[in-house]
DNA sequence: AATAGGAGCAACCGCGGAAAG
DNA sequence: ACTTTCCGCGGTTGCTCCTAT
């Protein structure tokens, strides 16, 4: 009756991740591709819970990770889509290419929440917080001087999802920052392609099989690029054939992830431009704290 | 220079739905 | 149809680093 058990709960380890037990874990699935992460841990060496495995790659080693603060753009996002979503993480993080649901949690707790709170917006509802907080909550010039504000959904457009439509637009209160944090033309591009079009968002509350958005766009590029290496060329180089990975996992960012047993360990180092090594070694540094 | 407190983030835990047998 | 397990998600914890005193 039923499936295998998972794993061994007995010798199974548990703790920060090392940067062998990451070599492992990469080497196997740029050789295996995703699946069944059951088995992963027994065939990868690991003695770790496939469970855990599948946390590490999803949330540090997958190869369409971004590194770094969420730029104002994604921030402003995250805001507009927390407040028709709620607490779904991995929906609004299927919309943000490079972000994991944990980040974007993670980051919403410690950055968003307070900020929504300093503005006298209540996080969980996007209304606000006392009427007379809203009004001193932020002026309205600076509030319009968000990059993405412009692109902010009306509430009155969805009216079904819109439980707080009756006060300020949540999306419309809490897009400033007093930070002057840099935004790039792409981030612009990001929210333009996701919230311009009221349509298209309200698409995203109904399909949740719909792909995201912003991948698509990202990833058509990126794939339209003849420089970047595809895994399973690199993985080729252990003279094993590959399953064919998800497109994503095509992306060369992918073995930025590998810097720390080294690159040249897999073979991949013909793929990399001295820029791209650069990267991957400021990538490195942030993995190197494990 | 030492230390306490806060902030940020990676990882774990537990639950629910889906799927295998 | 039912049991068992897998997978993914959201909430929470605890460690590490940073900053203020």
């Amino acid at each position: 009756m039923g499936r295998q058990p998972c794993c061994d709960k007995l010798g199974v380890k548990k703790g920060p991740w090392t940067a062998e037990e990451d070599k492992k874990l990469i080497n196997f699935i740029l050789t295996n591709g995703q699946c069944c992460w059951r088995a992963v841990p027994k065939l990868a060496g690991l003695r770790r819970c496939g469970k855990s495995c599948r946390l590490r790659w999803t949330n540090y080693l997958r190869p369409d990770l971004k590194r770094g603060l969420l730029t104002e753009a994604e921030e402003q996002l995250v805001i507009d889509l927390h407040a028709r979503l709620g607490n779904r993480w991995s929906k609004i993080a299927a919309r943000l290419p490079g972000r994991t649901d944990n980040e974007i949690k993670n980051h919403w707790n410690t950055h968003i929440k307070k900020k929504l709170l300093k503005m006298g917006i209540d996080p969980v509802t996007h209304d606000p917080l006392h009427e007379n907080n809203n009004q001193q909550a932020k002026p309205a010039e600076e509030i319009s001087s968000s990059p993405a504000n412009h692109h902010h959904i009306v509430p009155e457009a969805n009216s079904e999802e819109n439980h707080s439509s009756s006060s300020s637009s949540p999306t419309e209160n809490c897009s400033s920052t007093t930070t002057t944090t840099t935004t790039t033309a792409d981030d612009s591009e990001l929210i333009d392609n996701i919230c311009i079009d009221e349509t298209l968002l309200n698409s995203l509350l109904m399909d949740d099989d719909q792909p995201p958005l912003v991948d698509a766009i990202s990833w058509n590029n990126n794939n339209s690029n003849d420089n970047l290496p595809q895994a399973p060329a690199a993985a080729e180089n252990h003279g094993e054939t590959v399953p064919s990975l998800p497109s994503l996992e095509d992306d060369c960012s992918f073995l930025f992830d590998c810097q720390d047993f080294g690159v040249h360990d897999y073979g991949l180092d013909y793929c990399f431009s001295d820029i791209e090594f650069g990267t991957v070694l400021n990538s490195l540094e942030m993995t190197d704290k494990h």
